[in-house]
RNA sequence: GGAGGCGGCUGGGGGGUCGCGGCCGGCCGGCGUCCGCGCUCGCGCGAGGGCGUCGGGCGGCUGAGGAAAGUCCGAACUCCAUCGGGCAGGGGGGUGGGUAACGCCCACCGUCCGCGAGGACCGGGAAAGUGCCACAGAAACGACACCGCCGAUGGCCCGGCGGCGCCGGCUUCGCGGCUGGCGUGCCGGGAUCAGGCAAGGGUGAAAUGGUGCGGCAAGAGCGCACCGCGGCCGUGGUGACACGGCCGGCCGGGUAAACCCCCCCCGGAGCAAGGCCCCGUAGGAAGGGAGGCGCGGCCCGCGCCGUUUGACCUUCGGGUAGGUUGCUUGAGGCGGGCGGCAACGUCCGUCCCAGAGAAAUGACCUCCCCCGCCCGCCGCCACGCGCGGAGGGCGGGACAGAAUUCGGCUUACAGGCCGCCUCCCCGC
RNA sequence: GCGGCCAUAGUUCAGAGGUAGAACGUCAGCUUCCCAAGCUGAAUGUCGAGGGUUCAAUUCCCUCUGGCCGCU
């Protein structure tokens, strides 16, 4: 295998966990984001990236009613399916990061797992992991 | 067999890997506190236990909908000290029930639609008053004129007849006969006047009830029959109303989702309600100030604060986007009995069934099920590339995600299942 | 989540139960050597969608759709 692909995983491995510590959960972390961080950004996605001085990252999700549709569960989807992505990526992500991810607005069908999580290694991705993926 | 109506239910299923929220129970670690024990004169140190709290990990249970949606009604709950009057304002509107309540539901009534099963209806009042009814049309709220029809009756004009009266001419001795004029009478005509009439008049959404017969000068509810309308009476029904009889000839419309009248209902805000805790150069400064605030359109009533201790208002300054509670046991679900046509009620048994908070139910793989398309194979063949069967490949499986909680309504929705009923065709 | 408001010409807005208007903009002509300004004239709307009341609805009523605002 060459360079970061994303898990193909029909199994994943264990220990991919998401836990609350690792979610922005206050008004006052995405006010913090957008007044330190950096904006990195590809064809799918919008990332704000600040160093929280925490050994672990975390990650807050912003999904438009503009950008991603009317339907509440459209846009929880979206949500979901990137929390997914950075689980079961995260070992592979750079820590100690506070990152506000902010998905475009799809073209050409649904924000799919793997889209994002090949973008989260492309924009935040460990330099180390690179070669060493499996 | 075909076409359709109504009601109810369901809303893919199984397995695997990695994850998420909540509750419960152990385990490990950190911190705080308390207890007693050992060493020590003591400060203190060490091992242990209880409680609380935080973090990690393990196990068990559990975790989206019929609409969770829109936020259109109604309530519960909480706050507004109390909710008490009146006005204003808003809402509802056949009748009788159901319900905690409703603008919801059930049954019935009426009108309209459908061959029918059935469906639709914001469905009180227009002789209480006001407003509006464009254009067209003779006329639109009054109806009266206009066009038009008639002109029976009474006049007028014209023609005819000959009855009568008067006067005259011719003839006759005379009676009489013929003839002319006037008046009168009768008949016919004119539609000229008085007058009669409301049938008809391209219109229009709507024109003083409709159809038919009689009647008349022409007509007209003028008369009659049926229908429609109104009134009275009787019968049935709790009632809306229905049926029957008699009477009135019917002096008139529409619009109240126009104002309005009648009857009934309604205080306001909303879980970001509200409570507790934490934090807080803090009970700050300047100016105005005798009244102000509480309830929110107004008034009254009522209460509270204030005019020495300065209520209240304006400006400046300061603090807040933390935690916890409210938070899920409820007009609750399921099963059964009884009452009721039904909505629903009642009794008994049984169950506990999401509680997040930048917001949990997800991601991926696989098998099955259903549907569509394509490929080749087999069978039937009234050969129509039609039907049936097993198989392979591809694609699809709706609408949609709890946020204080219920009861409704409305809107969205692939497919499937069940029950009752109607119409048409065929066979027996 | 809860509460409130709006939708009419390309744009900003009027409007009343009876065939929908203003301003700016657009286009054409005149004027000028040319442009601007000025003058004259013209084009234009399923009145957000569907249903109902009415003879008649953009207006009145109901249901949707889209957009905007507020909350300690």
């Amino acid at each position: 295998m060459t360079a970061p692909q994303p898990a193909p995983s029909a199994d994943a491995p264990r220990g991919a966990a998401f836990r609350p510590h690792e979610r922005l959960r206050r008004k006052r972390d995405f006010d913090a984001a957008y007044a330190q961080g950096r904006k990195r950004r590809d064809d799918t996605l919008l990332l704000v990236v600040r160093p929280n001085g925490l050994p672990h990252s975390r990650l807050g999700v912003v999904v438009s009613k503009k950008a991603h549709g009317k339907r509440a569960v459209d846009r929880n989807r979206v949500k979901r399916v990137v929390r997914e992505a950075f689980r079961l990526h995260k070992h592979a992500l750079r820590g100690g990061l506070d990152i506000v991810c902010i998905p475009h607005a799809p073209r050409r069908g649904p924000v799919t797992c793997q889209a994002v999580a090949r973008s989260l290694l492309r924009l935040v991705g460990r330099p180390s992991q690179v070669t060493t993926d499996h």
